[in-house]
DNA sequence: TAACGACATAGCTAACTTGTTATGACCAGG
DNA sequence: CCTGGTCATAACAAGTTAGCTATGTCGTTA
C-alpha cells in the first residue's frame, strides 16, 4: 500500500520545534552557507552545518547542541550524515513540509 | 498602522499544543455540540464547553483541566467565557489560523 | 443567609527538560 | 602507534511541567 514517504509523530515534532534554540536552528539551516563559515570537508547544501557550528552559533556547550541536534533527528525533522570524525546537520524538508501538512487540520 | 487581529506567540503557542491532552481539547472543540453532552446554560456553538465536561472527557482531575485551559487561554488559542457561575471555552479560530500561518514559514 | 456547585489557586510530588563538566568512542595525520 | 580534533554519552543541578488533594471564591438557589 502506499506510504508517505515521511512519516512524522506530530507530538514528537511538535515538541521538537517548541524550543526558541530548535526553532533558530532550523532557521540557519536553511542557508547553511551563508549562516555558517566554509567547511572544509562536507558540501554545505548537500551535507548541512557540522555540530561545531551549531555550537560555536548557539553559544552553548558542544553537548547541549549535540543533544538539541539529537531532538530534532529523532524528530525526523532533520538529517544526520556523519562523515569523516564530522556530523553535518541539514533540513528534511519533506519531514517539514507533512509537520506543516498534519498541523492544517489542527 | 495595520495590526494583525490576533497576535499569537510562536514559542507560546508550540508549548501549548506540544502535549496529546492539550490536542485532544483542541480537537474536542471543534463540534462542541458532537463531542459533549447538552448544557443548560450556554450555547455550546457560541460559548463552547464548560471545565467540567472537558475534565470528564479527559478523565483526570478538575484542577489539572483547568490548568490545560489556562494554557491554551494564554496561548491565545482558546476563548473563556465566564457565564453564571461556569467558565465555557471555544476555540479561537483567528489564532490558530494566524499559528497556521507562522508555521508555514519554519 | 446558608448551602451547593463550578471553577481557580495553593501546595506538594514525580517526571521531564536543559544546561553544565567529565569522559569515552572514533577517525585522520604525524 | 600516538596524538589531536569531533562528536556522543554519562552524571549531575536547576527549572519547568503535570498530576494530585485541599481549599478558596463566587454566583445561584432554597
Amino acid at each position: 500500500m502506499a506510504v508517505t514517504a515521511t512519516q512524522v509523530d506530530l507530538e514528537q515534532a511538535l515538541k521538537a520545534i517548541a524550543s526558541p534554540r530548535r526553532l533558530q536552528i532550523l532557521d540557519w539551516l536553511k542557508d547553511v552557507a551563508a549562516n555558517f563559515p566554509p567547511q572544509e570537508h562536507g558540501d554545505p547544501v548537500e551535507h548541512g552545518a557540522c555540530n561545531l557550528y551549531i555550537t560555536d552559533k548557539l553559544g552553548v556547550s558542544q553537548p547541549a547542541a549535540s543533544r538539541h541536534m539529537k531532538v530534532l533527528v529523532e524528530a525526523g525533522l532533520v538529517i544526520a550524515s556523519p562523515r569523516s570524525g564530522w556530523v553535518y546537520y541539514r533540513r528534511n524538508d519533506d519531514a517539514l513540509a507533512e509537520l506543516k501538512s498534519q498541523l492544517a487540520a489542527i
